[in-house]
RNA sequence: GGGCAGGUUCCAGAGUGGUCAAAUGGGACGGGCUGUAAACCCGUUGGCGCAAGUCUUCGGAGGUUCAAAUCCUUCCCUGCCCA
């Protein structure tokens, strides 16, 4: 069994990408591994630390797996050493050095999610310290002296902290060699990276014919824009779904987005082809469309790539329960009451808010709830064995029961 | 080694002796509205206190002053320039 053929598999490629550099070379290479029904070598690097993934990640991985389904051979590159330096967009420092256990114990976690979109057993896991590990101080030396400072400090994000008078430590340099020289020892046919790795991509390119080999291409995604739309989707900044998440969460996150945002969601995180994406834009612009009701299938979508539809479907009944309806959840989390208690010092006491001015706060604005009512203090006392249904906002909803 | 400029509340960023728990923006949270936890509008955003008020906070440590984020000393960190 061959390889689709080459305009098909540029179709599934472009699709979603931001910059192929260059589509010449990829459809060299495309034609040239048809011919020797040789695969290519995908290479796309993640970070050790965080084997969290959300759904920014998995615009990456959804690419990766339209290689694998062509036949290509991806590999899923863990950064364990270039981790050590962490990738120089300004707010990362040195990490400390993971221990073998601690890799090996992230590389499990990594394969547990990625798996769910992608291939196990057509997906090579590997680890960037193997070869960079080994390098001797002379290999190491030699490999700097194959790129320029001015021309590193052309990498965007260099540019702008060096113009900005940031610091950028010496080390910080060294993660685009680094990650090009992966290229180098992988024989990497292609490379897979976010839009903010192009600079790191384009370094690959070079050392590659620096050391004798034909250049990798590069294919660029889009960021993900998180939760709010405006920031790129990260941990850090708390605005991301996690593909770990229950599926009620997920759905409530996804339910949150804008309405523009939910375009870009069902361009990047499903497959849905673009030009029926177009079309609902445009039924929804002539008021053809419900912008609800399209916002409820993308997370059906996604949760069903990561859960299952019957998940799905549940997230969705719960969701119009509880926020069309105003009803109450079917899962509610249970606190317990061992003695009477004000109201106050139980919201505290059990960490639901931060503090007391928190609850007096979010009273005053009426946002306590206890049993469907706003209680005119929240110094009222709560009676042991007297069961409470309380609720905190719009979503925190919690049962009070006795002890034991 | 020398000179200069900086380090502020979740983030960015004002403030340069009292009127500062500290402008403004972002984020977050609460309310209203709604077909959505969209959009939009309003409000909140250090602790304790019903409140008046009080305590802790502006890189660290000391000091001056009735009073300091604001002045001084020193230490740490960052950037720039010179050597």
């Amino acid at each position: 069994m061959g390889f689709p053929d080459v305009g098909e598999q540029l179709d599934l490629l472009r699709k979603g990408a931001l910059e192929i550099i260059s589509e010449e070379d990829l459809e060299k290479k495309i034609r040239r591994s048809r011919k020797t029904g040789k695969p290519l070598l995908i290479k796309a690097g993640f970070d050790p630390t965080a084997p969290d993934i959300h759904l920014g990640h998995t615009v990456l991985i959804r690419k990766m797996k339209h290689f694998q389904d062509l036949g290509h051979t991806v590999v899923f590159l863990i950064g364990d050493f270039t981790g050590l330096i962490g990738d120089p967009s300004g707010r990362n420092k040195t990490r400390p050095p993971l221990n073998q256990q601690e890799i090996a114990l992230n590389a499990e976690t990594y394969k547990e999610q990625i798996f769910k979109l992608l291939d196990p057993q057509k997906t090579v896991i590997d680890f960037n310290s193997r070869w960079l590990g080994a390098l001797t101080p002379v290999e190491i030396i030699r490999l700097t002296a194959a790129y320029t400072v001015a021309r590193i400090l052309e990498r965007d994000d260099f540019s702008k902290r060096y113009k900005n008078g940031d610091p950028i430590s010496v080390h910080e340099l060294l993660y685009p060699l680094m990650q090009g020289y992966d290229s180098v020892a992988m024989h990497a046919d292609v490379e897979l990276g976010g839009s903010d790795q192009k600079f790191n991509l384009l370094v690959g390119r070079e050392l590659q014919r620096h050391y004798g080999q034909e250049a990798q291409v590069i294919v660029t995604m889009p960021l993900l824009e998180g939760l709010n739309g405006i920031q790129k989707m990260s941990k850090s900044l708390g605005n991301y779904i996690g593909i770990h998440e229950s599926p009620a969460e997920m759905f409530g996150k996804v339910m949150s987005v804008s309405d523009d945002l939910m375009f870009r969601y069902y361009e990047l995180l499903t497959d849905l082809a673009l030009k029926n994406i177009a079309r609902m834009r445009a039924d929804m612009d002539e008021g053809k469309a419900n912008p609800m009701q399209a916002k409820i299938e993308l997370a059906k979508l996604i949760i069903a790539d990561f859960h299952s539809r019957a998940a799905a479907e549940a997230a969705e009944a719960e969701f119009i329960k509880v926020f069309r309806n105003k009803e109450t959840p079917d899962d509610v989390e249970v606190l317990t009451l061992a003695t009477d208690e004000a109201l106050v010092d139980f919201l505290v006491r059990q960490g639901i808010l931060a503090s007391r001015g928190e609850a007096k706060r979010i009273h005053a604005q009426g946002g306590i709830y206890l049993d469907h009512q706003r209680p005119e203090s929240i110094q009222v006392m709560l009676q042991k064995g007297k069961p409470y249904l309380l609720k905190i906002g719009k979503r925190k909803f919690y049962k009070i029961e006795a002890a034991g």
